[in-house]
DNA sequence: GTTCGTGCAAATACTTTGCAAGTCG
DNA sequence: CGACTTGCAAAGTATTTGCACGAAC
C-alpha cells in the first residue's frame, strides 16, 4: 500500500510541488485508513508521528491534495466533511437516513458505466464520482408512520 | 407554483410542526428561486419581505426542512452549502472542475433508474440523490499539461 | 393557556491568513 | 541560495445556543 504513497509522492513532484514531511504523513494517514477520516481525525493521527503539525497545514494540504485530485472530499449529511484517497477502490457512494444519520454504502455496480459516460461526453478528466443518497431508512419510516397516526388521532 | 408551497406548508402541519410566516417564506424563496440558494442568499430574499427574520432562524429552519425531506442541501466544491426544494425538477447533479470550479449539469437519464434501484434494493424512502462529479473541465486539462511539460524542460 | 418558535446576543466551532523561521531541491 | 512550506497566533467566518418574549394551535 506504500506504493500508492510514494507514487502520489512523485505525482505531486511532478506537479512541482515540494515533497514534506508533512505531505507525505498526510498522504500515509489517508491511504492506511482505507476510508473517510475528518479534519480531527487525520490531525490526530498525523501528530503522533509528528506532534506539532498545525492544523492549518493540514488544511493547506488537504486543500492541495483535492485540487491534484489525489484525495476526495465528501460531505455526508450530519458529519464534518471527510477525506479519502482518490485511489482508494473501497466503496465511495453511500445512503444516508435523512433521520437517524445511519450510513450504509451501496452497490458501486449500479451506476453501471456511468463514469466513462461523463468522461466522453463532458470531456472531462479525472472524474471521480461523490454520491449521495439522502432518504428514510426502513427503520425510521415506520416511526414516522407511527408519529402521523398518534398526531391524527390527537386531533379526532 | 404556490401549490407546491401550500402542499409543504401542509406536509409540515401534518408532521407536527407549526406553521410560521418564516418558514413559509423560507419555503417560497426557494421554490420560486428554482435553484441552488445558499443561506446568505435565502436570508437577504426572506428579509427582503420580513427584514428581522433572524439568521438563526434561517439555519433552523433550514435544518428542519432537511430532516423532513423538504428541502435538499448541497456541497460543491469551492461554494458555500446549499440549498433547493426537493421537489424541483430541475437539474440536479453537477460537473464541477477542480481547478477553476467552472460547475456544468449532467444529464439526469444518464443514471438511468438508480432512483428506483436503490429504493428497492435498500428498502430507503423518500431518496434524493446528490451526484457530484469532480475533475477537470478540457481547458484546465490542457493547461496542466502544458504547465508539466515546462516544468519537465526546467529540469533538464 | 401551553407548547413551540423566534429574535437577539453571546458563545462556540471552523477555517483562513500574515509573517518570521525553517526546509526542499 | 531562492522559492516554497510550516508553525504559531490572530483574524475572520460560519454555525449553534440560551433565554425571555411572542405566536400558533
Amino acid at each position: 500500500m506504500d506504493i500508492t504513497v510514494e507514487a502520489s509522492n512523485e505525482l505531486l513532484r511532478k506537479l512541482g510541488y515540494r515533497l514534506t514531511p508533512q505531505r507525505s504523513m498526510i498522504l500515509h494517514v489517508l491511504t492506511e485508513a482505507n476510508g473517510h477520516l475528518n479534519i480531527e481525525q487525520i490531525t490526530k493521527r498525523v501528530q503522533q508521528r509528528y506532534p506539532n503539525v498545525s492544523l492549518s497545514t493540514v488544511y493547506r494540504t488537504l486543500e492541495l491534495l483535492k485540487t491534484t485530485g489525489l484525495v476526495r472530499e465528501s460531505h455526508l449529511p450530519g458529519q464534518a466533511p471527510s477525506y479519502e484517497t482518490a485511489t482508494n477502490d473501497t466503496q465511495h457512494h453511500h445512503l444516508v437516513c435523512r433521520r437517524c444519520h445511519a450510513i450504509q454504502h451501496m452497490d458501486e455496480t449500479l451506476l453501471g458505466n456511468l463514469h466513462e459516460c461523463l468522461q466522453e461526453q463532458y470531456h472531462f478528466h479525472h472524474l471521480t464520482l461523490d454520491l449521495v443518497a439522502v432518504g428514510y431508512c426502513n427503520v425510521c419510516w415506520q416511526t414516522i408512520q407511527e408519529e402521523q397516526h398518534t398526531s391524527q388521532d390527537n386531533s379526532q
